[in-house]
DNA sequence: TTAAAAGATGAAACGCGTTTCATAGCAAGG
DNA sequence: CCTTGCTATGAAACGCGTTTCATCTTTTAA
């Protein structure tokens, strides 16, 4: 395969202007220019990649880090990101984790290696110090409210977005409300206790640790909730379900066992997922399209930045 | 930032010895071995990946072209290649194409470039002859039946799936069948049709090309399908969906309308997404995540071969 | 007419790890 | 004592495009 210094050759020209006409320089004059066109045609000349990446320091390649790829909620996100991606001519290295901090320390690696120009962390595992040492290799940009950190993150108040939702269904004459989220740990669900905590004191409620339903990520994990809460002597009347997938489970699942909804059982879903809107589920709509779109416009910028975006309350039928 | 060079000289070896400490090769004394490793941790060195690319003409990258990232039967093939992409230690760079040709093109050439070592097509827009013209440049694999051709593929046979599915409708008493399809185009919508077409000879039932449900791939397609049933005279008594997506967002139509199923309209899904099994829908199952896995493996291998899995019938509540 | 600015071009350095080839010491086998 | 053969090590070539710097020519402005 011929490289640029046989297109020299051919062309009669030094390297740098071959260099030149492939990158579009100016300050080669036509015949040259010309030339060097016709050596790229009769050769079949293709640019090695691999040698401008080394030349360059740059890959045009930015990592995202998912806990699950297959999950709407990071799908939606994903595909907003990817959308930007396609724009602005970069190409994605997806890295799936599994809430594995191995395989996110390899991420951050890339990033050390120079494999990729930045990267976008979707859901963090590993501690921020941790992140912190690779503050130097690139810019690293996450889905959660970092202004504490030197890091830039497009996210949404989870604290103030659990709390409206609280609000809704207390005003709606719920008072055993529960909720169902993805895992404890993480920052925003951290807020998302914080803030039922909170509503619990503020109303004079009973907290109640069973009335909190962990590992609930996937449609199927609906039926896991309604189960145990078939268990209980006072279950609640009312669901905060962190995702419309699972909402989706739990609404199903009392179709199926002739639960009336929401007399029986209220359900507050969020994200917006198409699926709430097919089984008119009441949610809080998290704009994750529009986030994943700028989270990618973030993790090519200079500068670090920090966004909020807005939730908004979807009123349907399951309050 | 330090390179070999660097530690070379600061373990007072030569380069080629560092390049094989670095390696884990034989053949280097135990001091020298040492030294290296001091030198790494001294100057807190990092391999520039870009380096080894280009030296080694390979990137440990492997491409995937997928018509949607956020689509269910997407993701689940994703799943299955992300997983045995971290088994082998590869990374994935993820073309999203929303099958636009020019962006699969765009894939191809990164095959091309070197920037990936193989490329796994999901689902393919574009023409044989122009995959051709890439052969020499490195693996392709497809997820369609290419025995025709001279690319690895991992495929279930939807030809056969499809007449498995329609006769076990017929049997049922079903005649009037109609199936709901992502795309006409692509090779596993033109078998499927064959079949169909193929059933209705075989049967002496009419053909009506309005029992043909184009562009169905999401949740929210359900619903258009239904809308368009009910403008017809006489509409399908049953339906081949063939995405449980959709058949999920059918399902969802007919309890919100009070369509009875399967007395009014029977449903038959594909994929056996979990959804299905949620909703209690009966289903092909496709084995996405195992062709994932399967695509992947033959992605980095050298020879060319054909898996065909298997398709199996779910009977659940709705035919 | 002359100085300054713009156009054109190439040599060489730079980014950096891998691998082949040549060489040398030393031990085992005959 | 000599031939293999293994251990050890480094120089140099290789993969390849980008970019800085120096140089020279041609315009343009004064």
């Amino acid at each position: 395969m011929a490289n640029i210094k046989d297109l020299a050759k051919m062309a009669n020209v030094s390297v740098t202007t071959v260099s030149r006409v492939l990158n579009h320089h100016p300050y080669v004059s036509k015949e040259k220019r010309e030339a060097v066109w016709e050596a790229v045609k009769q050769s079949n000349y293709q640019k090695n990649i691999n040698a401008v990446h080394l030349s360059t320091g740059k890959t045009h390649l930015i990592g995202v880090v998912l806990p699950y790829s297959n999950h709407p909620y990071f799908g939606l996100l994903l595909d907003g990101i990817a959308q930007e991606a396609v724009k602005n001519n970069y190409s994605l290295v997806l890295i799936q984790t599994n809430y594995e901090e191995e395989r996110e320390i390899k991420a951050l690696d890339m990033l050390k290696h120079k494999q990729i120009d930045a990267l976008i962390i979707c859901s963090r595992i590993c501690s921020w110090s941790t992140t912190y040492s690779y503050l130097e290799y690139g810019k690293i940009v996450f889905c959660e409210d970092t202004r504490q950190h030197p890091f830039s993150s497009t996210f949404v108040d989870h604290y103030t977005s659990f709390e409206t939702a609280l609000t809704h269904l207390y005003n709606k004459g719920h008072e055993k409300i529960g909720y169902c989220i993805g895992r404890k740990q993480g920052s925003n669900s951290i807020n998302r206790a914080n803030a039922y905590r909170d509503f619990l004191t503020k109303n004079q409620l009973p907290y109640r640790h069973d009335y909190i339903f962990d590992q609930c990520l996937f449609l199927q994990d609906g039926e896991k909730v309604m189960k145990q809460m078939k268990e209980m002597k006072e279950p609640p009347a009312a669901l905060l379900v962190t995702s419309d997938q699972v909402a989706a489970g739990i609404a199903t699942y009392c179709q199926n066992n002739n639960i009336v909804i929401p007399h029986e059982l209220a359900i507050m879903g969020f994200d917006n997922d198409p699926i709430s809107k097919v089984m008119g589920i009441t949610t809080m709509e998290i704009p994750l399209v529009e986030m994943g779109k700028h989270l990618f416009i973030q993790s090519i910028q200079d500068e670090i930045t920090y966004k909020e975006m807005g939730v908004s309350l979807i009123e349907r039928n399951t309050v």
